[in-house]
RNA sequence: GCGCGGUUAGCUCAGUGGUAGAGCGCCUGCUUCACACGCAGGAAGUCGCAGGUUCGAACCCUGCACCGCGCACCA
């Protein structure tokens, strides 16, 4: 392949095509390591800016969410280059425990393969991940090149890397020494789906409908004395072992120390201790709570508090068991509660009633487990946990802001979080993750043995069957990517890193551990800034989903559109901290945007001529020192949204500055010039387009990578030095900079060519509208002669006449217009549209008064606040003064209004 | 129950005290020599409701309503 800088295209072609422009230029940035950090560079002239991707699950493909949250990224890389700094974004992908293996099993049994894991066993099982893994891993990251992701690649990391694995095992054996983590037999939530225990954050509460079932229990001591339980679960009566009441219920406490007979299983009705305990509440249901130690959080707190125990009627894959009694074992959890209505509805007590009193619909919030998708059952189960470590520093770091959150409000989330920490349950029932690193003697099991390397005599040992938490693995990203434990120059130089971009909904399984961690191992935060992003939903607010089928492929708008397309699309449509609702319209306005780009740039380039020239001062036009001005103000505008992380807001300046600014108003009113007798205020115009577009083009480059490169090359610019050696490239142009004071002396700019300007639009719009009002197409041309209230230059008039299309434009200070001649007045005198058999002095003194109204109105509502003292008194100076302005302004703008109806007569 | 967002033009959203804005959509005209993925012009809003502060409120305060999210509770 030819290389692009040194062919580069010589002339644009007439229609942008992004596909070839985008592969090609990709390829040579990689080509050149543009993309590559190295520490070595790193020195007080040249600062480390440091970014890591958080890993997209290895299995995973694209989605609308990646491309907003890496196009950030990429902006905030890009533009860190250009200002100077050497920058490292570390790209990798998360091995996602139960994720990736669910997606494996699930294709393992589609093909037939096997029916469930343990037809394969461990290690065979785990051989097809890798393959899977190293067949299908790399998709995503192919996927963010297509986006222009310029993450340097030679260092993409993989949270099952030996490396990295040693790093979690490492931290284990750490913490475990700290006597942080520890194992037991605790309640945990645990998904019957995929057969594993999963930690609180994993639990997603959902409402349900359902029933609250009432039934009776007879009192043991007081025979026909009946207890009513309400209950949503009565297929966990027989792992009922008590009886609660609140001690300081008048119905019932006076049975607390008396027992209850538990009417199922119906074989075996055993006899229930009741007990008094302060946590239930006399108000619901009828006060009266069953006790089920083994099935429920509660429950097991107040078994533990009276001695109660725990009994499991469940199998890990949530079908009863032996213990639920013969007419309920093997039946699923949920059949099993209609099962248990019947029961209770068939066993008649000695009153002749059944023990079921009533089932009332009822709603209730379940937990749901977020990856297998079925209710959450909580299970008393033998685990890992882990006590939160560096709790208190990262608690501080966000609080005192060392480390800001954009936007600011997911520090009171995240605050919240921190002040509440519950244990972290780390381990996992699965295969394809990294191994506890803890064996257990075979002849002593209580001999255990905490390592990172395994015993020297394997064959006495057994390694534990589970894996770590995957978030175990994620938390230790922004450093264990570095090398650590080692004390490498990447780690000296990169950590901590910058910013980091993530969706606030991993803010506690991900943000809140990678601090701890930071704090814990290098002593310091992991990250300076944490950006949270918004979600994307569909134009209807829906979240993004497979099965709503609502979630568009972005490879296919890439395609269709363009990546920069996408990703300014994107960005213009993600305000910080909001939800952002997907439309293909956004994307098609980014298409339109580098189309716009495109052909500006092409304009230029048709005019021919010296490529960067030196501008002229003193044959700069109004125009010219206009839009320098408003160049100006858009790298104002544009740099500071970006340094407050407000990227659509940046986006929007830069779209209106060129397009409105540059496209509509500089590139039509320089049209006068570049058609004109003048080749010195020609070249000079063209410098001028040059220096405009070649700090646009740096201003978009971080949105716009591809086009904006594409176009630098295009047009040939090389303003100033690149800021690095290997190939010219826009990515190394410097960021611009505002116009000093000397500079803005040297232009000669200042605040009255703004003013010129505006009132010459204002002109150019009266005229327009005169034309609108008389339905003159805009390509018919016709005559306008304006009375200007002062001289006006002879390129002012071209100007003027071009973009009213007039022919002629008569300026003629004299000029005695016949009664009726359609007139508007503007800031440069009075402008006439002299058309024949358009003479109506009627028509045209209602013309008139309806300006002479909207003016007076203007004035009489500055007067009315100039005429109250307080505002006078209060309001302060410039504001007093704006409304001076206007009442003057009007009164003599309705001076001239009225004389010109005046003389109409 | 607690907390956090949101409520502005038909739609999606900017707009943190001084005469209401953008994009899309809509209407009218235009194959004007960069661009019809375009140009010019236009219609369209009691800024959720009620109080309060202020000379002045879309904006600040209080309350309420509705929509969304999180946490807690959930027998």
């Amino acid at each position: 392949m030819s290389d692009p800088t040194t062919s580069p295209t010589p002339e644009l072609a007439k229609t942008y095509e992004p596909g070839s422009v985008e592969s090609r230029w990709y390829e040579h940035w990689l080509a050149h390591e543009f993309f590559t950090a190295d520490p070595a560079r790193v020195s007080e002239k040249r600062p480390a800016y440091s970014i890591v991707i958080p890993p997209p699950n290895v299995t995973g493909v694209l989605t609308l969410g990646h491309v907003l949250n890496n196009t950030i990224q990429d902006i905030l890389a890009r533009r860190a280059r250009m200002l100077g700094k050497e920058v490292l974004w570390l790209p990798g992908t998360d091995h996602a425990g139960i994720a990736t293996q669910n997606v494996v099993e699930k294709s393992l049994r589609e093909e037939r393969l096997m029916k469930h894991r343990d037809d394969l066993g461990r290690e065979a099982l785990l051989a097809k991940v890798w393959e899977w893994k190293e067949k299908y891993g790399g998709i995503i990251l192919q996927q963010l090149r297509a986006l222009g992701a310029s993450c340097d690649w030679t260092r993409t990391r993989f949270t099952m890397d030996e490396e990295y694995s040693r790093c979690v095992s490492r931290v284990f054996v750490d913490l475990h020494q700290k006597g942080l983590i520890y194992r037991g037999k605790r309640m945990v939530n645990w998904c019957p789906a995929t057969q594993t225990a999963v930690s609180d954050e994993e639990v997603v509460s959902t409402p349900q409908n359902g029933f609250l079932y009432y039934f009776r229990l007879e009192v043991v001591e007081e025979p026909g004395t009946y207890l009513t339980v309400a209950s949503t679960r009565p297929e966990t009566i027989p792992g009922d072992t008590g009886i609660a009441v609140n001690p300081t219920d008048p119905r019932y406490a006076h049975l607390i120390g008396k027992h209850a007979r538990r009417p199922l299983p119906l074989e075996d009705q055993a006899p229930l201790p009741i007990v008094g305990d302060e946590a239930i509440d006399l108000a619901f249901g009828t006060g009266v709570l069953k006790v089920t130690p083994a099935h429920d959080r509660v429950d097991n707190e107040i078994g533990l508090r009276h001695g109660l125990p725990a009994v499991d009627v469940l199998h890990p894959n949530g079908k009863m068991n032996a213990l639920a009694g013969r007419d309920l074992d093997g039946l699923d959890r949920f059949t099993a509660r209609k099962k248990a209505a019947e029961l209770l509805e068939t066993l008649i007590y000695a009153d002749g009633a059944p023990a079921l009193v009533k089932a009332e619909p009822y709603q209730n919030n379940v937990g749901f487990s977020d990856r297998g998708g079925v209710p959450i059952e909580p299970r008393l189960s033998e685990q890992w946990f882990l006590k939160y470590p560096s709790q208190e520093a990262s608690r501080a770091v966000v609080l005192d802001g060392a480390m800001r959150f954009y936007p600011e409000r997911w520090s009171k989330t995240y605050d919240h979080w921190m002040g509440n920490l519950q244990d972290w349950c780390i381990s996992r029932q699965l295969w394809w993750g990294h191994r506890i690193p803890v064996w257990y003697r075979k002849d002593d099991p209580a001999r255990i043995h905490v390592d990172v390397n395994p015993p020297t005599d394997p064959d006495n040992w057994t390694q534990d069957p589970d894996v770590l938490d995957t978030w175990f693995s994620s938390w230790l990203w922004p450093f264990a990517t570095m090398g650590w434990p080692e004390k490498t120059e990447t780690l000296a130089k990169f950590y901590p890193t910058t910013d980091l971009v993530t969706g606030p909904d991993i803010i506690f399984f991900w943000v809140a551990r990678m601090i701890m961690a930071g704090f814990e191992y290098l002593g310091e935060l992991p990250f300076r800034n944490v950006y949270f992003t918004g979600i994307i939903r569909d134009k209807q607010g829906r979240k993004m989903s497979k099965s709503l089928g609502n979630s568009p492929n972005p490879l296919d708008l890439i395609a269709k559109y363009g990546a920069d397309a996408l990703r300014f699309g994107v960005m213009r449509s993600a305000p910080l901290g909001q939800d952002i609702l997907f439309d293909e319209k956004n994307v098609e306005l980014g298409r339109n945007f580098c189309t716009k780009l495109w052909n500006a740039a092409r304009f230029r380039q048709m005019q021919g001529g010296a490529i960067e020239a030196e501008i002229v001062p003193a044959l700069l036009t109004s125009d010219d020192k206009w839009i320098l001005l408003r160049l100006d103000a858009a790298v104002r505008e544009v740099t500071a949204s970006l340094e407050e992380y407000r990227f659509s807001d940046a986006a929007q300046a830069l779209y209106r500055f060129f397009w409105t600014e540059y496209c509509d108003w500089y590139l039509e009113a320089s049209k006068a010039v570049l058609n004109g007798p003048d080749p010195a205020r020609k070249q000079n115009t063209t410098a001028v387009m040059d220096y405009v577009l070649a700090h646009t083009l740096r201003l978009f480059h971080p949105f716009l990578p591809f086009i904006s490169e594409e176009l630098w090359h295009g047009l040939r610019y090389q303003t100033d030095m690149p800021l690095r050696q290997g190939g010219d490239t826009i990515m190394f142009a410097p960021w611009p900079k505002l116009l000093l004071e000397e500079e803005r002396a040297y232009f000669g700019v200042d605040a009255s060519d703004e003013q010129y300007v505006v009132a010459k639009q204002a002109v150019v719009s009266s005229g327009r509208a005169l034309r609108r009002d008389f339905n003159i197409a805009p390509n018919v041309r016709t005559r306008f002669v304006l009375k200007p209230a002062a001289p006006l230059p002879d390129h002012e008039v071209e100007t003027l006449r071009l973009l009213l299309n007039a022919e002629p434009l008569a300026i003629d200070g004299s000029y005695l217009p016949p009664k009726g001649t359609p007139s508007a007045l503007t800031p440069l005198g009075e402008l006439y549209f002299p058309l024949e058999g358009l003479i109506d002095p009627a028509a045209e003194r209602a013309r008139l008064e309806k300006d002479v109204t909207k003016t007076s109105a203007d004035i009489t509502q500055a007067e009315a606040k100039l005429a109250n003292p307080a505002i006078v008194s209060k309001a302060p100076p410039e504001v007093v003064e704006e409304f001076r302005r206007r009442v003057s302004e009007g009164t003599t703008k309705l001076s001239k209004l009225r004389a010109m109806i005046a003389s109409l007569e």
